[in-house]
DNA sequence: GAATCCTATGGCATAATTACCATATCGCCA
DNA sequence: TGGCGATATGGTAATTATGCCATAGGATTC
């Protein structure tokens, strides 16, 4: 590895975490559902279909990444999304997608 | 798991493939590099600074999500970013990371 | 304060990811 | 064709991620 890219390691880490957290279906499901309104855990249980300690380990690792904010209320905690740029990352995930499907067309159909 | 939730499991674990594929910090580190011009595996190795084989089942990684395409030319492979929606990923990660600065920040110096 | 509901955590088994080494493959040149 | 440089792939070990069960903790209600 070059030095500057050593020195820039730290760096990409960093964004590695973030995206790692983006990485999982029910998470993306989940963020889906946030986006909209907050939700509880119970509600994103049923939605996920997973066992309930599951969905709090995917909703920790959300909050961890810093996408993700909590709030209790009485017995309940309510996650919301944190931050306002996940619209790009949807957007970018389905460019590729599309491209993706493009490629696969052009290579079959010609 | 509620019905419609599970009809579009499909389609998280589509997007998840995408992210997963951009999910650390090696690649992350390519991309930056491919999104100015292509590059060799011999010249990624060098940057990246792991195996010749981890870096070239890395690009392998990158390549079937459909973010790279490849290129032989002689006994070469070079590789180029075949995506224009990265940017929308940096922004989104970028912007992730200010804001939890931001909030460390806060918790600490207030 | 006991029962109950909601959520988080510890424990554990399994699956997936990652990295390296060794080696196969491909293109090129002598 | 033999050797060489550049890549890709198979094998394997170590780490990490994932999911469920059991259970702990906190809040509410009776």
């Amino acid at each position: 590895m070059n030095a500057a890219a050593a020195k820039s390691r730290p760096r990409y880490e960093a964004r590695a975490r973030i995206a790692k957290a983006l990485a999982h279906p029910s998470r993306l499901l989940m963020l889906d559902a946030l986006q909209k309104r907050e939700h509880c855990v119970c509600e994103l249980t049923d939605l996920v279909g997973a066992d309930q300690s599951t969905v709090s380990k995917h909703l920790a690792i959300l909050k961890q990444a810093g996408i993700v904010a909590d709030r209790k209320e009485g017995p309940q905690t309510f996650y919301r999304i944190k931050v306002c740029c996940l619209a790009d990352f949807w957007r970018c995930i389905e460019t590729v997608l599309k491209e993706n499907l493009r490629t696969q067309q052009a290579a079959f159909g010609g």
